[in-house]
DNA sequence: CGGCCCCGCGTTTTT
DNA sequence: CGCGGGGCCG
């Protein structure tokens, strides 16, 4: 009701404003009401923003395609619900990325002032479970307590080691870590426990058939690991969050209670167990309100499950779906492009983008001979451009498939003297000093946290190596006690060593048992400034001269600062300064979130999966080749869509200019190897792209080469005679899709939404030939029902994008072809 | 225990 | 090619 009423008020004060706007008054009431309205903002949004921003009645799906303004509708919708009256605390808002969280909470302070915005429940999936799952822990007998740690992946993965060694698996091919990592990490997604693991045939089959039948052992084992050391990976956030909501039914009500709202950005990353904690918190009222792209989905390798936005209207009752098409970004041509390359995946929402800004320049493709060429390439006209068109470094981005490739462009860049920036590699939060520095943090805090003891136990080295470290984890198992535990007292727990090993256990874990002391007395900043000088970590990397010694000095102090603006922050707002709480953001932390203060304008270099979300003025995808993007692990045509959906991503991160290039060889895993343009080159409707003429590098100028530029040029020839005859042609697409299926156990995975939206009725069947009155001749690729109304879709020959027409309106005529 | 050398291998990775 | 892990030696 409060709703109803809410919508009504604002939707009046549209309507009045727009009334207001033909009567010419527009500006000046306007101006005048922006400080009396609090709804004004709305004006802000074009017509299809405002609807799906005012509509809260039902659960509601935004499909908001790329660069059409999906944060904005995301943060004025909560700013409007703030703004009618609904308490802050009562919105809970659910990002991927804590940098997301954070820069909607900045935008919607903005619009409705600190105070009102400061109690939402707004930030990522993991960080907001965390502290859930902290807060409720002492209302479980469950056996973790408020404290525990959050192992990071390299944590997990160096328990899984350490098990995989005490079961006689170390050196086994099928127990690969980082194998076991993905299965453990996948059932958990799937919320599927170590038990039930156990029980679930297909799971033990899958692995019988892989030669790794005790997984199911190291799963458990792995869990166990984890409760005895009071840690929880990154999956048990999400796992152990649903388990929270579904075995207590009080903690369940209390939280569906609290929270009248529930906003979940980027939808299409979910996976299953995001999506079913959702639907266990949205109840009774089911105000849920999820944005995302289903073209934009790239993430599935990491459980990311496509399907839950494609089902969104079936599992959730009453649903309501807005479709953002407009796109406020790129040029015409870029769109365009973008919108014909995707549209050759089958496995997708149906929707238009469409641009209104000028229709700028097409889309250059690139060949180049070589990937030093390239790098070259896109170098030279980096400098051109910066030029020609009074550009900074920071307006171009050069975005690329894999890490590896960075190293050429890097090079390049650097000789020709053009500031950059690589995203991607090594973290802040991974690197040695840094995790050495928070491992004593942790186990200061927690004893248990064996991962944080084995960690530090001999760094900076003090004699404890690794037999005596095997000695104090035998120990430890034999007698069932911590390894802390046995360090502090070896003698006790039949640690069988020498008496030097002994004196230098206790002495480390009385030097630990300190640390605990006093990190009850003091602040995070203070404590951890004791710890850095205590332990010698600062001594240690003071006394390395060389460059490397240098950078982790000074990571070191850049922690420490960190950790002093953290404490001064939370002084001011009352809460707890102690270290613990540190310890809980910072093990959610990436390097996204550790803003670098350099204020030269750079080139950005990153992967496109790192660029999701982000937009530069010119944009180069280098490397768009067969086997590299498509990935050569590419096997199915499922996954072939993910690759072409990454493809889209990278296209429409531009917003005015957009190079595409690709070489004739490649310099991959120490040699050259022949490479060709990747399909999705030929997948971009021509008339929204030129091709570059090849130009020649004084390095290159014998036979060789030549040979190269031939083999350029006959390829080119061949594209341009034949633009669609390729076996990329969506009908072959089609035909391996459905012929994918029988193999797939998970074949729910690659089928098409739209049927299941529901079947419309119609005597077109897919692929059939049809005629169109004006359209001409097309291939039908879909049908389905949407509001009752029978729709089709075509791809009619000569257009770069399928039509969706209402079935009853479109005189279609079946046809041969 | 720690340093050195050789061998094998090589996607993307919001938390 | 370049990194990390394992093995071997001082």
């Amino acid at each position: 009701m409060i709703k109803n009423a809410i919508n009504s008020i604002a939707f009046l004060f549209c309507f009045l404003c727009i009334f207001l706007y033909f009567c010419g008054v527009y500006d000046e009431t306007t101006k005048r009401m922006s400080n009396i309205d609090k709804f004004s903002f709305l004006e802000h949004l074009n017509e299809q923003q405002r609807e799906a921003v005012m509509a809260n009645e039902n659960p509601e799906l935004i499909v908001a395609g790329a660069g059409s303004g999906k944060t904005r509708v995301l943060t004025y919708k909560i700013a409007y619900l703030l703004a009618a009256g609904l308490p802050a605390y009562k919105i809970l808002a659910l990002t991927f990325t804590n940098k997301a969280a954070r820069e909607m909470k900045n935008r919607i302070e903005k619009l409705v002032g600190e105070d009102v915005a400061k109690n939402l429940w707004m930030g990522t999936f993991h960080s907001v479970f965390a502290r859930i799952l902290r807060q409720e822990m002492r209302n479980t007998n469950w056996p973790y307590n408020s404290d525990f740690t959050i192992y990071d992946s390299s944590d997990s993965e160096g328990l899984l080691k350490q098990i995989l060694k005490e079961m006689g698996l170390k050196d086994n091919q099928y127990y690969k870590v980082s194998v076991v990592q993905n299965r453990i990490s996948a059932a958990k997604n799937s919320l599927v426990g170590p038990d039930a693991y156990s029980n679930i045939s297909a799971y033990l089959e899958d692995d019988k058939l892989a030669k790794r039948p005790l997984l199911n052992v190291i799963y458990k084992k792995y869990s166990q690991r984890l409760i005895d050391a009071n840690a929880m990976d990154f999956d048990d956030l999400l796992f152990l969050m649903f388990y929270l909501l579904q075995n207590f039914p009080e903690i369940k009500t209390k939280y569906q209670n609290r929270f009248e709202f529930v906003l979940v950005d980027e939808y299409q990353d979910t996976n299953y167990a995001q999506y079913q904690i959702i639907k266990l918190l949205a109840p009774p009222a089911n105000n849920v309100c999820v944005v995302g792209d289903d073209a934009q989905s790239i993430y599935s390798f990491r459980g990311a499950d496509i399907q839950n936005i494609l089902n969104f209207r079936r599992d959730f009752q009453n649903a309501k779906v807005y479709k953002l098409e407009r796109n406020y970004r790129s040029t015409k041509n870029i769109v365009d492009a973008a919108g014909s390359l995707i549209s050759h995946n089958i496995n997708q929402i149906p929707k238009h983008i469409f641009s209104q800004n000028e229709s700028g320049e097409k889309v250059h493709l690139a060949p180049q001979l070589s990937d030093r060429d390239e790098a070259r390439f896109i170098a030279r006209t980096i400098g051109e451009r910066k030029k020609k068109d009074i550009r900074e470094s920071d307006d171009f981005a050069v975005l690329y498939r894999t890490n590896a490739q960075s190293r050429v462009l890097e090079d390049e860049m650097r000789k020709a003297g053009i500031p950059y920036r690589i995203y991607g590699g090594l973290s802040f939060y991974q690197r040695k000093e840094i995790k050495d520095m928070l491992a004593y943090l942790r186990l200061a805090v927690n004893h248990k946290d064996e991962e944080a003891l084995v960690r530090i136990i001999n760094t900076p080295a003090r004699g404890i190596g690794d037999t005596t470290v095997e000695k104090l984890r035998r120990a430890s198992t034999e007698r069932d006690v911590a390894v802390f535990e046995v360090a502090k007292n070896p003698m006790l727990f039949g640690f069988e060593g020498s008496k030097g090993a002994m004196q230098k256990l206790t002495s480390f874990a009385t030097m630990i048992e300190g640390f605990t002391e006093k990190a009850q007395t003091s602040d995070a900043y203070e404590f951890a400034k004791d710890v850095a000088s205590a332990s010698g970590l600062v001594a240690a990397a003071m006394l390395d001269q060389t460059p490397e010694g240098k950078d982790r000095y000074e990571n070191l102090q850049e922690l420490l600062n960190g950790l002093q603006e953290f404490v001064s922050e939370r002084r001011n707002t009352g809460e707890s300064v102690s270290i613990n709480e540190f310890l809980q953001e910072v093990s959610l932390l990436t390097d996204q979130d550790h803003n670098q203060n350099d204020s030269t304008p750079r080139v950005t270099l990153m992967t496109i999966h790192a660029a999701k979300g982000l937009e530069f003025p010119v944009v180069f995808i280098a490397g768009v080749e067969e086997n590299l993007f498509p990935s050569a692990f590419c096997e199915t045509p499922t996954e072939v869509e993910e690759e072409r959906r990454l493809m889209y991503v990278a296209m429409t991160r531009a917003e005015q200019v957009c190079y595409i290039s690709y070489c004739s060889q490649r310099f991959r895993f120490g040699t050259t190897s022949p490479a060709s343009p990747s399909r999705f080159v030929k997948e971009i409707d021509t008339q929204f792209v030129d091709e570059l003429r090849q130009v020649s590098s004084p390095s290159w100028s014998n036979s060789f080469s030549q040979q190269l530029r031939d083999e350029i040029n006959s390829r080119y020839f061949k594209y341009q005679e034949k633009p669609h005859s390729q076996p990329t042609d969506i009908n072959d697409f089609r035909v391996n899709h459905q012929q994918s299926r029988p193999n797939h156990s998970d074949n729910k995975e690659t089928s098409n939404i739209k049927s299941q939206l529901s079947t419309a009725d119609t005597p077109f069947s897919i692929g059939s030939w049809v005629m169109h009155d004006r359209f001409g001749k097309g291939k039908v690729l879909d049908t389905y029902a949407e509001n009752g109304n029978d729709r089709i879709v075509i791809k009619f020959v000569g257009e770069s994008q399928p039509k969706t027409l209402l079935l009853k309106f479109a005189k279609l005529k079946a046809i041969n072809n």
